[in-house]
DNA sequence: ATATGATCTGAAATCGTTTTCACAGTTTCG
DNA sequence: CGAAACTGTGAAAACGATTTCAGATCATAT
């Protein structure tokens, strides 16, 4: 492409640089005639001002760089779509820096932002990338960030969280209700702060109903449609089966489900299975499964937002958010069987 | 955070900015002790190059943008995954262009492209955002790029493409095999070249066995699930029923069987239907969905890897690649009834 | 001993903008 | 009427790196 820099918009409107840049930038600085004469050369050769020397010079990108553990997960994949949606309108793009929870390649990403490739992140994983000193304030020490879905162990940092304890407890609340009282769950890899709450709001309800812990009713699962099937396959080996299954995601729901039909059992008469996301699909299963909804575009939003409030110059002290979950109830869980 | 540039290495280990830069970039022209004392100087300060002087200098960000209708559409998120993997094997980032299909929303992404906010781009729509000149050589006129998945009107620049003629036949084709020869179609939106040529792919294998075409039979939907909702409950209300439904995605494949399971028809003893893509979720479908599979990681594999080779200098002509499609039959798809 | 070449390094130019500073001309106001 | 304030503009500095060019040093060949 024949390049047009902002040297020959000067020179075909007979001005100086800093009137070219004036024009664009501060038009109100610029007095009408000349303005008019600058703009109809840049609209007349087409001129886009380039990026990497306005960002050099302003020291921001425009970028925000969103951290993903796998975007082919559709709760991920509907936050990134609303972090997009929200980014757009406040004239910022998204970097996709999708992990595949790996750690190294979230150091990379992280250290891409450092760098200041991006002005920004979003950080959706609990594992802390930094080494800084506890000592000094952490604002300091990282680059601006939001953190959700797994939260840092540390603080000075804005977060978008749920109450994961509370949700797993309203899940199997739901199922206590219906009458079940062995209650297996699929979780997510329980080095995760999300997962272990859940967990501890699944004890809790369970305690709190008088009904004793049972380890072979929990088996760790890591979000996967696969892990779903291979760990109800396991509970279905069991001794003294349960009669309903917490999945701590859709996916891992639909999983079990699928391995349930298999072996002919009916759900929820025989087994109910329960999720966690709402996703689109969770919907169109059959049954439609009964899971915890997460307000994913209202998280993305948030998160989308805050960063780029901050970004441009909030200084408010670094806020909690906490978003609602909701339980909907849909086909797949059902009264206890005799 | 306290900032350390380039300047400060070369204070701390006494050198000029130029040796740090080429212990950095070359090492093999700096001797061997001043290159440590320099890499100790980095290493004791954690100096990280500051990308945006790096790119202004070298002419290159190492992104690249991905423009894509839907990041929500499991098939598009493979893609991108695919992409991701890729770009960031051969040390580029991903920028994010999710346009929803607005033709406002493609042209702001590829004007950042022109800006130099990445250094190519992917571009999978067939819609033309470029006002070039078609006498003169395309390449000068538009940054580099491939288009996938929708056909772009022009030539000179590199594509990745599915067979989607072929691939319509053989879908019904398959149909016919089972004895259907009441066979609907719910189509993507008509004004795309793929859901065209699948069309057109479906018209030809009906005529070619001799069977008459029916519009109404054709239904446009727009791939997402609730077209294949409501196209199938148009197909229910017709006088003569269809036997088969041919989506043109699994997403709509899906709506349709939940909608026929919600009338009481049998999936496939009653009604066969059959999708396109092979999104994960189609193995988990009741019935397992039959489906017309694209090899997406392929796909976005060779896409962001031929990208890249073009950035780097890469001046073979371009070419269009064909991927291939392939039937994968499941349990939706079965004997027409009597 | 001198020319030639190879190796290493630093000073300065460069990438394309934005922004500061200075200045000239004009207006406002006491 | 003169000082002060304001308006509009351009020259030059700045952002933070890479790279060109030239010079210094040292080894090698003649």
């Amino acid at each position: 492409m024949a390049k047009v820099g902002i040297k020959d918009i000067a020179r075909i409107a007979n001005v100086s640089l800093a009137t070219v840049s004036r024009t664009l930038r501060t038009p109100d600085l610029v007095q009408e005639t000349t303005r008019q004469r600058v703009l109809d050369a840049v609209a007349a050769s087409g001129y886009k001002p380039n990026r990497m020397g306005m960002n050099l010079r302003t020291q921001r990108t425009g970028n925000i760089m969103a951290i993903i553990p796998d975007i082919t997960n559709p709760f991920n994949a509907g936050l990134i779509r609303a972090i997009e949606e929200a980014a757009s309108n406040l004239g910022y793009a998204v970097l996709l820096g999708d992990t595949q929870s790996s750690p190294e390649r979230e150091k990379q990403y992280v250290d891409l932002v450092e760098a200041g490739q991006a002005d920004g992140m979003l950080y959706f994983s609990g594992r802390n990338p930094f080494d800084f000193d506890p000592e000094k304030p952490i604002a300091e020490q990282i680059p601006t960030m939001v953190n959700s879905n797994e939260e840092l162990d540390f603080d000075g940092i804005d977060k978008v969280m749920l109450d994961n304890v509370q949700a797993g407890r309203d899940a199997v609340q739901h199922l206590l209700d219906l009458g079940h009282t062995r209650i297996a769950a699929i979780t997510g890899p329980l080095n995760t702060q999300s997962a272990q709450s859940r967990m501890q709001g699944y004890q809790q309800a369970l305690l709190d109903a008088g009904i004793e812990l049972d380890d072979k009713l929990v088996i760790e699962g890591d979000y996967q449609i696969d892990s779903g099937v291979e760990g109800t396959e396991r509970l279905l080996r069991l001794k003294t089966r349960p009669t309903a299954i917490f999945c701590f995601n859709d996916d891992m729901a639909i999983g079990a489900i699928n391995v349930l039909k298999s072996n002919d059992y009916r759900v929820p008469e025989d087994m109910s299975v329960l999720g966690f996301d709402d996703i689109l699909y969770s919907t169109y299963v059959r049954p439609a499964l009964t899971t915890v909804a997460q307000p994913v575009e209202e998280i993305g939003r948030i998160c989308a937002e805050k960063l780029i409030a901050r970004l441009q110059g909030d200084e408010s002290p670094p806020e909690k958010t906490f978003v609602a979950h909701k339980l909907i109830v849909r086909e797949s869980t059902g009264p206890a069987p005799k």
